[in-house]
DNA sequence: GCATCAATCCCACGTTCGGGGGAGGCTTGC
DNA sequence: GCAAGCCTCCCCCGAACGTGGGATTGATGC
């Protein structure tokens, strides 16, 4: 059955390894190569089950810093192309963004209904990357905010508001920008405000945070 | 209404302006606030309706030739925090793709369910990016490509200090970090006191700047 | 058992920011 | 000439921040 999907399972609780891993054994098109408690030795273990899809707990105790992401960092520095896909509980988004900047495609949350489940891991052997809104937003994000290698500057900053906004990243307050720069606070003030503006952000680190990524400054 | 949804539609179908137009403006929750067949002055006309979400046909013809991409950069680059869904059909894949280049959160199909455009609609205003897994499998490529060069921390921070100086980064407030963390806003004052000793910074600008710099984050 | 530290929370106090105005002088370009 | 943009300075005012003290819980280590 050259069209069966391969998928080994890791999560350290036994009552998720028995439903899960009792589905996936029954459902035809996929069959389950191996079940673990644990990632150590994960590129051991995958390569002996040889898996077309990984599902990965994304919480998982272990030698390896308490969860499943450095197993995937691991893994998919070693298997670039093995898809990975993070097992989690709803409203877990933050540790889900990290496992995909690990390098898992795609996860799916442990109460899903089956059918959803089954899906995403055809999605996932397919190609796809299944997540929802939010977390694609999350991506979406840093995937924009290099989205122009060399294109226009974007931002026009005028030779003050360049020097302010510089002084903002050296971490000076707005008395001590007045200073370096010999001008009073009120205009250093003026200035940053029209800096916020043309960047859209509304706080200082907001300001540096685009600057020093978008590489506004000389 | 602080609850409606105002939804801007640009389409140069008339067949498709008026069946969405007519969806849009009967469904409860959502209003129809500008319905155009091109998106020539597109600033202008957002200006004027003041929309909430902007749905943009991905294949308009017009001066900025010949589709609606341009248009998504225009209005992107001058109200980024405004979420624009693109208009396709099934299979425009690359052309999806490059809208979200251009900063355009999500997209929906034309011949999608009313349903779950309505859904998507939500999605996009609650802050989500909904496409679907082959669409965002493409943009986790780019993600992930950009891999940072991992030198020594030289600072070591808990998990949860880490947590506040990304969010800072972020640029969220005290109290936003609180609530993303779901922490009280006097824990998130209580760890950033202590990134700010690590770091010897004082501000927050500052902090942003040295974790930048010195990739102190993942 | 005890020390240590991370993580959570609290209070008080003064300082700094951020956003909203406005205004005058100056150069640049149409 | 006049609009537009930049640089400079000023006011008000509320919100946010930075720093100084605490406290408690739980896990970890010796």
């Amino acid at each position: 059955m050259p069209d069966t999907i391969h998928v080994a399972l890791f999560d350290d609780s036994k009552a998720i390894r028995d439903s899960l891993g009792t589905l996936l054994g029954t459902t035809s098109g996929i069959g389950l190569c191996g079940c673990f408690p644990d990632a150590v030795q994960v590129l051991e273990k995958v390569a002996a089950c040889k898996p077309d899809v990984v599902l990965m707990d994304i919480d998982m105790p272990g030698p390896l810093n308490g969860n499943g992401i450095d197993a995937v960092r691991v893994l998919h520095a070693e298997r670039p192309d093995l898809p990975i896909m993070m097992l989690t509980v709803f409203g877990d988004e933050d540790r889900v963004y990290d496992s995909l900047r690990a390098g898992a495609v795609g996860y799916l949350l442990k109460n899903d209904d089956p059918s959803s489940l089954l899906e995403a891991i055809q999605d996932v052997h397919g190609g796809g990357a299944p997540m929802t809104p939010s977390i694609a937003r999350k991506v979406m994000l840093h995937f924009q905010r290099q989205g122009m290698p060399k294109d226009a500057p974007a931002v026009i900053l005028s030779t003050r508001e360049k020097d302010v906004l510089q002084a903002l990243v050296d971490g000076l307050s707005y008395k001590m920008i007045a200073d370096r720069l010999d001008i009073s606070f009120e205009t250093v003030r003026s200035h940053i405000k029209h800096v916020y503006e043309k960047l859209h952000v509304h706080n200082s680190a907001e300001a540096v945070a685009k600057t020093l990524k978008g590489r506004l400054l000389g």
